[in-house]
DNA sequence: CACAAATGGGACCGCACCGGTCCTATATGT
DNA sequence: ACATATAGGACCGGTGCGGTCCCATTTGTG
């Protein structure tokens, strides 16, 4: 979990730009502008406009614009468009019947619903329109990540 | 992202164990428990001794043991331990130079730690214990980046 | 009405990564 | 010494993903 493909990368740069201009845009035009190669990004656009987060007209003057106002998409439909249901582990979501013997690691299995739902809360918070705001993201404290923040301030420096 | 690794799974679920019960716990055990193949199991478990989450001693009579109380132990570690740095792009993490001319894909791209940080914090807020505790898998501690990010919103609005 | 400009929906490919196994070296209790 | 563990890799097969291309369909425009 956790390493973002770069597809659903793709995704929220283009979602953000939808945010940030108004009117709709033809593909090609948001690849120039994102530096994504076009066929690449006429398909993650044909992902998200089937997942529902932009619209899309077609014919010629056509294009992609949000389906909704940029506050209310929250980048986890975004994420969700590109990588399917969010951090499904195996046991959750199929019709599997009996390796569950062994209670103990069964237990902690239901227990990644606690994982999941607490990330997707998260993403669910962070909308396009904030994504599409530039200055403010440091205000988002990355403090406790501890050796993490560590290096990437030793990356700075 | 948000895809779960099936090495992560068993880095949580093995992990997990070690919190529930006490002592040092041979690999093999281990495997048993969680019906996880011993040789993945070990390989596993190696990983997680490299990062600090767990502990080693080796020879006869030997295992594994968390490096710290359970409920010092956010399930970050695990996770990162498995897959590295969460979710970089990119364009943060390395020496790159200057395909950010079009300022405005680079903007997105720096929001992306917002995305970063909101899922990292979510992470480390859930430990071992709460994993280890069958019951009760709402509730606990999801609520804190809730707030978080209604300030944020509330600061944009 | 014909044509150009767009999207829709796939098929297709190459490669990197991942799950999984196994082998050898080393450490340590008995 | 010997049995029992972990440490650290090498190795391999399959799947998925990044990426491209093609063709059908829709729709504005001269």
């Amino acid at each position: 979990m956790l390493r973002i493909s770069k597809m659903t990368d793709y995704a929220v740069v283009l979602a953000t730009q939808l945010a940030a201009t108004s009117g709709p845009h033809a593909a090609r035009d948001l690849a120039l502008l994102s530096q994504i190669p076009e066929p690449t990004a006429s398909k993650v656009l044909k992902m998200l406009a089937r997942a529902g987060v932009v619209t899309s007209i077609r014919g010629a003057k056509g294009g992609y614009a949000l389906a909704r106002p940029a506050q209310q998409i929250g980048v986890h439909e975004v994420i969700e468009a590109m990588e399917g249901p969010i951090a499904v582990t195996e046991c959750s979501d199929e019709t599997n019947e009996s390796y569950c013997e062994y209670e103990t690691s069964c237990d902690v299995r239901a227990n990644w619903q606690r994982i999941n739902s607490a990330v997707q809360r998260a993403l669910s918070e962070i909308t396009l329109a904030d994504m599409a705001t530039p200055g403010a993201a440091d205000l988002v404290s990355l403090s406790r990540s501890g050796e993490e923040a560590a290096r990437l301030r030793a990356g700075l420096e």
